[in-house]
DNA sequence: GGCTGGCAGTCGGTATCATCGACTGCCAAG
DNA sequence: CTTGGCAGTCGATGATACCGACTGCCAGCC
């Protein structure tokens, strides 16, 4: 029965050891179960939880004594104990690797990836669907980021006489495009002189690199002279060009797609934390800030407060990474309130990062 | 005082005639303060209302008549009075045209209009958001359709040695994109030049047409022969980039920007219904097609199940059409509460679809 | 020392009840 | 046709009491 309690003899360090092995089981017990119910859990439901073989006020001595630590908090006496952040987080820590996926979820992972095809963006968008669908909170995947990418071919065309469009197509798939206004007209033949001079001095760099590269200033096609005006016109173009693609650059642009968001709707009872989520959600930049903040933590999960952002107090994130070719590309996650289930969306957001990876590496 | 009462000698028709002027009075009265208060509204509120000179016993009487005939429904006895949508249909049709904005909106609207510029998309998805700020609903910017545009450029681009990507640059500076996959690798130089015939065959072309049009089978550059395999080859890519322009052309792949869907949590205090609605707005397509159907039946305003979609029973719509050079190109709209302030938001959607137009057509 | 059962005390949630207030419908009088 | 008055309905509010689920503490037991 009892074979849990041998007291441990390793030193005992200037900063608080590790939970008891009961007080653990116990601690675990009253995340679970408020994480079930959403109601504040008492002494005598843990009793009665399995793995607990000890009496209802043994689990009350220990209760105090996690509050006291700071794992539990009661929202008033004669209540019962509802995890704190830090409570979460014993939780979480305790039960990473244990992850497992539900049969028909693995299932449906398989088969979206099985049928998945086509764009970039779109398989991303249908990604970010599949993930909310699985974990019923809402998901977010970011593209992976355009500094990675390398450019494939620069065209610039005209749309009116003095607005043209440049369009940049990256190795990834992606494109990148940008108005030019200038103020005298332009002669299509001008811009596409432009377009391939770009093509020739911009190919296989990244895009930060473009705006500052040297475009040789020679005509590209010997054959075709151009008269000097065309000349000042050519290199006009071709430096509101790269102004274009470095303001582009500085601003980070990744794309991000964010699916179910409704589904934050009903994770929550109070309509006025609905609506700040959602205000979070729809401010993308700042939700791809969060999830790289939380990658650059070295964490996987964020919980309440540790996501740093004072609406989400209420919130958690999970966050993982896909690959292409072995290199980290971008990253996905799953946002849902603080009692959420870690465990299905910790091995979801596992597995669809895997996949995306072996998917997006394999072509 | 009562020298609105002038029996109307007009001919009864057989279906109930236009309400009595007194009637029409306090129906409005009564909308106006729902919308302002959201409760059930007494008589004794109407009869002090501006305009209505009679006791509270009068506007009884004139309301349970106006019960009776579908304007308004009580929620239980001994309760105030609520309206209909029938109710809010009369009180949105007898303020037609009496729409005035608030200074400071009309002036966020100018300072937003004089300062945007740039990429047609950044700028239809901003004016959702100020559309959304202006009204405090959410705002729906469809963009113009793909097929009033007309081909200005193709190129076709390697990524890999067997996958390359359709790039078609549009009149209206929109691109469409596709990734074209072939069981054979392909080589750049054909790549490029199926991507300069193409050019050549579709320019002027819109995207329907693209996909049936004759391509021209004979070399764009007589001096560089290909050879036989390199022509099998031609001719595979352009009718895969045609398949694939003919696929898009007919899923109707509008550009559509939501903006301020977390306004629509504090619009309701139902966290169920709120759920609901986000889902209808997640699903980007239902939206357009419900914008496209209330301007089909010649509507500006759709009003709870007049939107024809079940879980917007409690949501009103206000659309308007913008306009390039005359033409019609896109909508845009509000989507908020059936109790919204129809007289604000119809005045925020007629001047912002004014201004974009203005905008759109002067470059 | 640690675990247990028991006991007193706290406090939110719920049911009951009475009251209050805002309505309505009806009617008789102006 | 309009009006004031009146009786009646019904939700909202508040007081009261009770119940149930907790906790903390303590004495006793292993």
């Amino acid at each position: 029965m009892s074979d849990v309690t041998p007291p441990t003899d390793d030193p005992i360090g200037p900063e608080q050891r590790a939970l008891d092995a009961r007080k653990a089981t116990i601690l675990r017990a009253v995340v679970s179960e408020y994480i079930e119910t959403a109601q504040p859990v008492g002494s005598g439901h843990v009793a009665r939880a399995p793995g607990v073989n000890v009496s209802s006020a043994t689990v009350r001595n220990d209760m105090v004594s996690l509050e006291h630590e700071g794992f539990l908090q009661q929202p008033h006496t004669s209540a019962g104990r509802v995890p704190t952040d830090k409570g979460y987080r014993f939780f979480v820590d305790s039960l990473e690797g244990s992850a497992a996926l539900d049969a028909g979820d693995s299932k449906q992972i398989r088969t979206f990836f099985a049928e998945a095809h086509g764009e970039l963006e779109q398989m991303l968008a249908d990604t970010s669907r599949l993930l909310s669908s699985l974990t019923q909170y809402a998901a977010v995947v970011v593209g992976p980021p355009p500094e990675a990418a390398t450019v494939r071919s620069v065209q610039v065309v005209g749309l009116t006489s003095r607005v043209a469009l440049l369009v940049v197509v990256l190795s990834n798939g992606v494109i990148d495009k940008h108005t030019l206004e200038f103020d005298r007209d332009i002669d299509d033949v001008v811009l596409a002189a432009a377009g391939a001079r770009l093509a020739v001095g911009l190919a296989g760099l990244t895009l930060t690199a473009s705006a500052d590269a040297v475009v040789w200033n020679e005509p590209t096609d010997p054959a075709r002279p151009v008269g000097p005006e065309a000349v000042d016109d050519l290199t006009t173009i071709v430096r509101a060009a790269q102004a274009a693609l470095g303001g582009a650059a500085s601003r980070s642009s990744d794309q991000v797609y964010i699916g179910g968001t409704s589904r934050m709707a009903s994770a929550f009872d109070a309509v006025a934390t609905v609506s700040e989520v959602l205000q979070i959600l729809e401010q993308q930049y700042v939700v791809v800030t969060l999830l790289h903040d939380v990658l650059d933590r070295g964490l996987h999960v964020a919980i309440g407060t540790e996501t740093g952002m004072e609406p989400l107090a209420d919130c958690s994130v999970v966050v993982s990474t896909y690959e292409v070719e072995g290199e980290p590309a971008g990253s996905i996650g799953v946002l849902g309130p603080t009692r959420m289930n870690y465990n299905q969306a910790m091995a979801a957001v596992a597995v669809v990062s895997q996949r995306l990876s072996n998917r997006l590496t394999e072509g």
